[in-house]
DNA sequence: ACCTTTAGTAAACAGTGTTCAGAAAGCCGT
DNA sequence: ACGGCTTTCTGAACACTGTTTACTAAAGGT
């Protein structure tokens, strides 16, 4: 019993010590630049081995994907808890923005990158992001109980908001912000977020 | 004086031949999955002479990149002469909007696409990119004078509305809204860029 | 006709993801 | 302690990739 105990945790630690080496690598050279060859080197085991472990390059990728959305769901699970809906929703987004400014590489992974993953993203696996989402469509539809985002539907508000601080991330990551200066980027993301929150989180009076 | 003419023509006939192969390749599979061994294939030459039209791969890129940009002012020319500030903003965005939707090869390779692109960007070769962003905060600056956006930098006001189209744009390109379902998508997204419209957009009683 | 310049290419280099036959190691029953 | 069996690992190969270089073939000028 205690055998194959043992056996079952050396194969999770292999797992967890490539998927350790591929992360720390792609937050060096980016996603792109890191080969299979040098995730074996850096674990010091030869480039087969990875595949007893992982399908192919991109169930590394779907894995650290998947650890991704852990660690937002972490960094969001106090501002879920806010009462007030329009409060928890302007938390939200702004702690989007945060963890997606902080965590570059993997918001990248999670919602820029091209690959095969809108493949699996069409799959039941991708239950992270529909869980997400429906987290977001929550507090919208209670902030609309309250006036907000009248003639508009649910969703379709939902995925504005998620899309104004997505786009407002994914300029700055992708460095397509660059007719503004380098160190001012990031207060005028912030700027346009409060914007944001000022115009369409007010509540009617 | 006709003959070195000629040999001009040609040269850049080559270059044209190349980057429109190069442009129905990618538009078919991608661009990471386009290599120069076949885009030498379809214009029935080697791939080494490819290398004596552009210095790399990139450069074809960069070049598409820029046809992007010129497609895209095409297409907002007459957007862009519209009197009354608000509307002009309004048709802007929307306008950008479609481009996207219409063009998503371009526009992907144009404003997500990672690759040495920012690199690019930084550089004064970026003229397009500035100019369009120009023409935005020049209408948001209107915009203002007329009580929009009160309490926002002009920067940050432009740079909230593009992003927001962007991120509407790129989402749905990337498939990351795939908790919608796929034929109501766009819809979702012009009904999210109204509400932004109807709220950002309407002037002060 | 000869020489020079240009245009084009085959072949190679170093890298990639991935597969597979076979070596090495670990576990088990005797 | 020893074979035999199973799991774990790897060297070598395959078919790709972007790119460079030495070479050939053609065209232009004189």
């Amino acid at each position: 019993m205690t055998i194959i105990d043992r056996k079952l945790r050396e194969k999770q630690e292999m797992r967890s010590a490539i998927l350790e080496a591929a992360k720390d690598l792609f937050a060096e050279d980016g996603f792109q630049n890191v080969s299979i060859r040098k995730i074996a080197e850096k674990i010091e085991y030869s480039p087969a081995t990875i595949y007893l472990y992982f399908k192919d390059k991109d169930a590394i990728l779907f894995d650290l994907h998947n650890e991704g959305f852990r660690k937002l769901f972490t960094h969001q699970r106090d501002r879920a808890k806010v009462k007030d809906p329009v409060q928890r929703l302007r938390g939200l987004l702004e702690g989007y923005l945060e963890f997606a400014l902080d965590e570059p590489e993997y918001y990248d992974l999670m919602f820029m990158l091209f690959t095969p993953l809108p493949k699996v993203i069409k799959t039941a696996e991708w239950r992270f992001g529909r869980r997400a989402f429906r987290m977001l469509t929550k507090t919208v539809s209670e902030c609309q109980a309250l006036g907000l985002f009248k003639g508009t539907r649910t969703e379709a508000a939902a995925l504005g908001l998620w899309s104004s601080v997505h786009g407002l991330a994914s300029l700055l990551i992708r460095q397509r912000a660059s007719m503004l200066p380098d160190n001012e980027q990031v207060a005028f993301a912030r700027e346009a977020l409060d914007m944001f929150n000022g115009h369409l989180l007010a509540l009617p009076a």
